[in-house]
DNA sequence: CTGGCTTGTCAACAAGTGTTGGCCTACACT
DNA sequence: AGTGTAGGCCAACACTTGTTGACAAGCCAG
């Protein structure tokens, strides 16, 4: 598979990386080709002839991988932390900050950024959360855990609201891993139809 | 103050109805004047007329109110659950769910919308969590309970996470109210410099 | 050196954008 | 009725967008 590696592999991989940081700066549809090709110092048409599309720019711009932690082998009692910490990590290291903060960004503005983002919530992120307590409510917990960590990541590193990003790595853990924590665990506090409990909502 | 009704302020409402509803659902940069003419039945010129640009036909688009309740005056004990309550409701009924829609979707691709987001934190979620609990310690706590429900609006209403929608009002309430609670009581769980505590995060 | 293929440049197209000015219509006041 | 003015529509401008095709320069095999 790995044949001749083209001259212009080079030039490939520099508008790969110009496009992932308009892309974060700027989202989906404020990022232009031309802007692209001008901070790779390349022509606008040969983003066109190795991507195809600004569609397909995006496409291959986006492709990420989470490596979320084994939750099964973690230890039961601190994984809220732990994938917290882990998700920190993701949004501040290259390459995947960039590629997230574009997801994000995009993600917002344009319902097939949408579809790419509930892929990698349904392919990599319950997945991962199968792997602890009960498969049965792995979905539902799996959504409780993204609202809050993607809630993190709205506010510290789009929105940037300053007491949001004033918190350490640490103090960020210590405060939001045991939502997450009680999240994964899942008590289901109360199901749909509790048999004879009142419901106090209609 | 009052003056005389223009005969005008029919089609006024009516083009600031369909900007709502327009920039709700394709954010600020995919809603274009055209079309939300087309939906308001009338020229694209009139929008200009009435609101001089795009941005300022946005910038009345977006003027909210939240409203929120006062929670010194509310049961310490589940404040979590009433201020979650209350947000759902802001996010399920006219005319602030197409707004806040309107906000969220849009301030993630542009940067005027963000510090409009950021105001609307500073001025009106602040000062709600400033009621309650220690004041010194209210912008970390208003931005860590920030950083929940808006998690929870970008999953329910933008990404629409299917799980999460699933979820129905009641659930929403049980699972994140308690979240919510713990953000406001604000124990500070954990500082940079923990008394005698053992910490497990390094 | 001479072909053929890749890499790159230039200019242009078609579509869609916000925005503007001119013109017609219809109401309100005298 | 006549007239001034506000409400509304049409066509066009200037600009940016993604995208395309023709054409020059550079490398490699013969």
């Amino acid at each position: 598979m790995s044949e001749s590696p083209r001259r212009s592999d080079a030039t490939r991989a520099t508008i790969l990386d110009a496009a992932r940081r308009r892309f974060a700066a700027d989202g989906f549809r404020r990022a232009t080709i031309r802007s692209i090709a001008a901070d790779a110092d390349i022509d606008p048409s040969m983003v066109m002839r190795y991507y195809g599309s600004k569609d397909g720019l995006f496409a291959a711009a986006v492709d990420v991988e989470l490596d979320l932690p084994d939750l099964a082998t973690a230890d039961p009692g601190t994984v809220g932390e732990l994938l917290t910490r882990q998700f920190l990590v993701l949004w501040e290291q290259p390459p995947t900050d960039e590629i997230l903060l574009t997801l994000l960004r995009s993600a917002v503005a344009d319902d097939a950024v949408v579809e790419k983002m509930r892929q990698v919530f349904a392919g990599q992120v319950t997945p991962a959360v199968l792997r602890f307590g009960d498969p049965a409510d792995a979905p539902r917990r799996a959504g409780l855990v993204v609202s809050q960590l993607l809630g993190l990541a709205l506010t510290r590193y789009v929105l940037r609201l300053p007491p949001v990003v004033a918190l350490t790595s640490a103090e960020v853990v210590a405060e939001v891993g045991p939502t997450v924590q009680r999240y994964l665990a899942g008590g289901t506090p109360m199901p749909s139809e509790p048999p004879g409990r009142v419901t106090s909502a209609g």
